[in-house]
DNA sequence: ATCATACTGAAAACCGTTCGCAATCCCAGA
DNA sequence: TCTGGGATTGCGAACGGTTTTCAGTATGAT
């Protein structure tokens, strides 16, 4: 079964190898943010013979080719997401690591709007907020246990 | 001659030696945002013996003393600057990698007003602009000189 | 089916950063 | 001012994520 991101590729003229296809279909079932490791724990389940150092490879192309998106969230790998139409950003949730996608055009309104005051054109930019559930808030301790 | 950054790492009670001395001086007469190997060789002018290792983790030190902060602009290393009461971001120029200090409080409170919605209180946030001069904004070429 | 070419796995190199250790320094107290 | 001992330093080795090298293999145009 050809999955999505493979289609894509394809359509890309980009050379299909198994490896590439078994990564291709890892990513087009993924609907988090997985690092390199992550795709390669992952691949490997569905093909033992694909190298780490092949994953790093095929995600550099797919990025290349714009059919995936690097994503910087500041822990100290790259993180990959499909690359869709819409543009998002990501809100870390910095006690359980859980990420919430959000959007805002006002926001990236403004953004664009400061960037032009400043005699500049966008031609990329970056943003992550860190923060932790309303509920438990006012508790700011690094290390706790769920209340029971 | 004592320095700003000298005179807040006394009084935040941290042991002064030589090479404290020197990093501080470095990065008080700093106006720009340097990584560690640029802060080591302005510091080894002043002092030829101070090691990187040094200059790391005098970078740490004072980072965790909030005398300094830590700024990710996207290239693959920490650059630092000091600490400020008033927050705010950077726009890169990707031609020249000119950094634009900027700041803007609709900015920050519409962030704030997203992370609300999500039932999220903001722990920390990281915004950079990444841009090109409107002038010249025409010609997106990777590498090309200057019109004569 | 053939063949040039692009791709792969394994290991080494890389790059920014941290760590282990023995030698040295700083400074509170005498 | 002199000291003792914990903190700090320099050096090199180790680290973690990523890239590269290279010899062998697979791909897809012919
Ligand atoms: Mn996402
Ligand atoms: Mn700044
Ligand atoms: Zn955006
Ligand atoms: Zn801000």
């Amino acid at each position: 079964m050809t999955s999505r991101l493979e289609a894509l590729c394809m359509e890309k003229g980009l050379k299909m190898t198994g490896q590439r296809r078994v990564i291709s279909q890892v990513l087009s079932e993924a609907d988090d943010h997985p690092d390199v490791e992550e795709v390669h724990r992952r691949a490997v389940q569905i093909d033992p013979r694909i190298s780490i150092a092949t994953v790093y490879r095929t995600m550099r192309l797919l990025e290349d080719a714009q059919v995936i998106e690097r994503v910087d969230l500041g822990d100290g790998r790259a993180r990959y997401e499909e690359a869709t139409a819409d543009h998002h950003h990501h809100l870390i949730d910095t006690r359980t690591g859980r990420i919430i996608e959000f959007a805002s055009p006002e926001l990236e309104a403004m953004k664009e709007r400061i960037a032009h005051e400043l005699g500049y054109k966008i031609v990329g930019h970056r943003l992550e907020i860190y923060g932790v559930p309303l509920d438990d808030a006012g508790d700011d301790a690094q290390d706790e246990e769920e209340r029971p």
